[in-house]
DNA sequence: TGTACATCAGTGAACGCGCGTTCACTGATGTAC
DNA sequence: TGTACATCAGTGAACGCGCGTTCACTGATGTAC
């Protein structure tokens, strides 16, 4: 960000403190969840005084939100790369699968309980909605039929989608792009998180095979 | 629980104020989540002192254990009652919802975000297994097919389920009433889990519209 | 190249706070004879 | 029915702790002439 040209070395050395708060914070937040996120166990970890953090985050808010901005920027990126590369739905299924594995409590920082005060900066919800775009992209490529079992499968059919959320106008019925993006994200997000949080353990299966299953279930045609 | 006769006017106090307790926990889950959740705030609200808490709760962690318990319980007996009335998937799926909507925290208390640490007690194991159980025993009244979309849809095509989970026993893939309850759970819990955590907002669509789609998805035959 | 000044990273002391939890105690309620 | 004792709910003081955050400060690094 910026031309690198005119970095300073003190910006440099800025950018690479500030990088290893971040880290210790993904450590601290891995091991006893974002809630018990500590600036002061932070300083301690990289031998610093407390006080000194706040040269780099104004607060402990502000540091969290840094943190979920960089875990959906990540997303947004893997996401990127793989629909620039012409990948369909599938690919992106396994590239999320991949991404939430590689680390569990940076999807639940984004995806899991949300703390009941919080409101996201304009900030994240840009990122958010350029993570959809790439998914509604995907799904466009897809071709124009919507995931198994759906009324209205191919014509419309069945009960009418009211949306009348919000408010601002009567809205038609999702589009079929939208309506398997949705597909694509409640239903792979329902395996992951489950997964995730260890609901599976005990049950003799491959949570593997279940959410390659879901996946399938997105793009099989409906015969 | 034990017989009602027995039960001195001491031992119904001391349920009472047991209960008016967890009302207060939940209050405060509500308000700033369950990592918030404070015995010395509970006590002033209750306009007692904060020790007096240890006279029904051995500790912090004892009252949480309880919530966690109370809510699975809940959760079963409205299970329960509904499979006992001979109700299909799809009554099972809207007491679902109404239970969730009901009360989001206590939802994201069992099915959200988990605490790295903790580890669920065999009691409240239990319950969850008797949950699964109803579900089952619905699945399997709502016949042999499986979700649509699913491999195998009707005799053992496609990839095989490995289940090298857990390692003790090579397990056969899962059965078909299995198959369609990990559908049931996690395509809904994908669905509500989002809504719930406000996801969806600003997305013109109803998300009851949305959840009815996926509701069908799981009972509409695979044409 | 050398000097004078500005910038800024980091320190240490201090603040007020609320937390979980213990302990010795008071006083009311229930039980036994 | 009345008295002696046991049970137990609740109090108040105290413990040590770690938290977020402020403030005045030192000392090193960079900048201007």
């Amino acid at each position: 960000m910026g031309e690198p040209g005119t970095r300073t070395p003190r910006e440099r050395y800025r950018a690479q403190v500030q990088e290893e708060i971040k880290q210790h914070a993904w450590g601290q937040i891995a091991t006893a969840g974002a809630s018990a996120l500590s600036l002061n166990a932070i300083a301690k970890q990289m031998g610093m005084s407390g006080p000194a953090l706040y040269r780099y985050f104004t607060n402990r808010d502000e540091l969290i939100t840094e943190l979920v901005k960089d875990a959906y920027r990540s997303l947004a990126d893997t996401f990127a790369a793989r629909t620039a590369a012409g990948t369909d739905l599938d690919g992106l299924a396994q590239a999320l699968r991949r991404w939430a594995l590689d680390d569990p409590q940076r999807y639940f920082l984004v995806y899991g309980t949300p703390v009941p005060g919080y409101e996201a900066p304009d900030d994240t919800t840009r990122i958010t909605t350029e993570i959809l775009g790439h998914l509604l992209e995907a799904c466009a490529a897809a071709g124009p039929r919507g995931p198994v079992g759906w009324h209205g499968d191919g014509a419309g059919d069945g009960p009418a989608w009211h949306g009348d959320r919000a408010g601002e106008d009567p809205t038609r019925p999702p589009s079929p792009e939208l309506r398997l993006a949705l597909a694509f994200w409640t239903r792979l997000h329902g395996v992951l998180s489950l997964e995730l949080a260890g609901h599976f353990t005990g049950m003799a299966f491959d949570p593997a095979e279940l959410y390659a299953d879901e996946v399938r279930s997105l793009t099989a045609a409906g015969h």
